[in-house]
DNA sequence: CCGTTAACCTGAGAGC
DNA sequence: TGCTCTCAGGTTAACG
């Protein structure tokens, strides 16, 4: 589900919330998401602080008070809630499903902070938890992904380095989290359509000039994303259980048939297949 | 190291 | 209603 954007949304709802706050009692329902979870992660979180929430990526980081940082993914359709003991309305929100439908049995961890539940609900179970140790633990997740748009050291010169030696197509680039961290499928296809470029054009066929719109739209696309709060096409809420609007800002994602969004173009957006993952664009402006 | 493909899961929606 | 089929916001293991 979650691309940047919406972690980054999900993490400022989250983060006034539960930082400072104590684990009181954690339970977790099932042995593994789409890996086992870490050994005893129940008794390893109860009485740790969460210190700060931060992001990398698509990763929501809790550095908690005992030095360990709990590493959460949420895969494809993993979404984190809050609800106060003993009342049925959330008080918080982040949902895949609508806020009155939630399936219960895919509540697969509960986080108590005193009166307050973190509930991880994950129907797919493309998700993951890990307890980081160490640097060394922390390395084998976080240090062999690239910069994501919104680094400091994402730049022209990282942008070169990286892509124009590549035979594979810009799209599968754009998605490939060990080159550029943090875009997914909806936000590759519209930065490529704000960039002119063409999703099957390969990595090392790229002019200098189309480099500078990838580097200023794949900034811009994701920034104008966070501030409309994400993207809810299926129901995506953030925290305070509102949807994300930056679906409105859709130029070409799931919008096969529609006119191309730009006025003096007559195409229509085509749909195509690269790699497995919907592929929308408009070959007449994205070349 | 590079690039491609299949696989991991459940649920919604389309078409018959 | 119910069956089958396709598709979904992600990642990675395996293979050539």
């Amino acid at each position: 589900m979650p691309e940047l954007p919406e972690v980054e949304t999900i993490i400022r709802g989250l983060a006034p919330v539960i930082e400072g706050e104590v684990v009181s009692a954690a339970k977790v329902n099932r042995p593994d998401l789409r890996w086992p979870f870490p050994k005893n992660m129940a008794n390893r979180l109860i009485g740790k602080t969460i210190k700060q929430l931060r992001r990398r990526s698509k990763y929501i980081l809790a550095d908690l008070s005992c030095g360990q940082t709990l590493l959460i993914h949420l895969g494809m359709s993993g979404t984190i809630h809050l609800i106060e003991k003993n009342k049925k309305n959330f008080k918080t929100n982040t949902s895949f499903y609508s806020f009155q439908n939630l399936p219960k049995k895919h509540n697969h961890i509960e986080i108590h902070f005193g009166n307050l539940i973190m509930i991880y609900n994950d129907p797919r179970r493309f998700g993951f938890f890990k307890l980081l140790k160490d640097k060394e633990s922390f390395k084998l997740y976080l240090n062999n992904i690239g910069y994501e748009p919104l680094d400091k050291n994402f730049n022209l010169k990282y942008l070169k380095k990286s892509i124009l030696f590549r035979k594979k197509c810009i799209k599968s680039i754009l998605l490939d989290q060990k080159i550029i961290s943090g875009i997914g499928n909806i936000y590759a296809n519209e930065i490529l359509f704000h960039s002119g470029l063409n999703p099957r054009k390969k990595g090392l066929k790229l002019k200098d000039f189309e480099l500078k719109y990838l580097y200023k739209y794949s900034k811009l696309v994701l920034k104008k994303a966070i501030l409309k709060g994400g993207s809810s096409i299926r129901d995506f809420r953030n925290t305070e259980g509102a949807k994300g609007s930056f679906q409105d800002n859709f130029k070409v994602y799931n919008k096969d048939d529609h006119n191309c969004p730009n006025k003096k173009c007559n195409y229509k957006i085509k749909k195509i297949n690269i790699s497995n993952r919907s592929t929308f664009y408009c070959e007449n402006c994205q070349k």
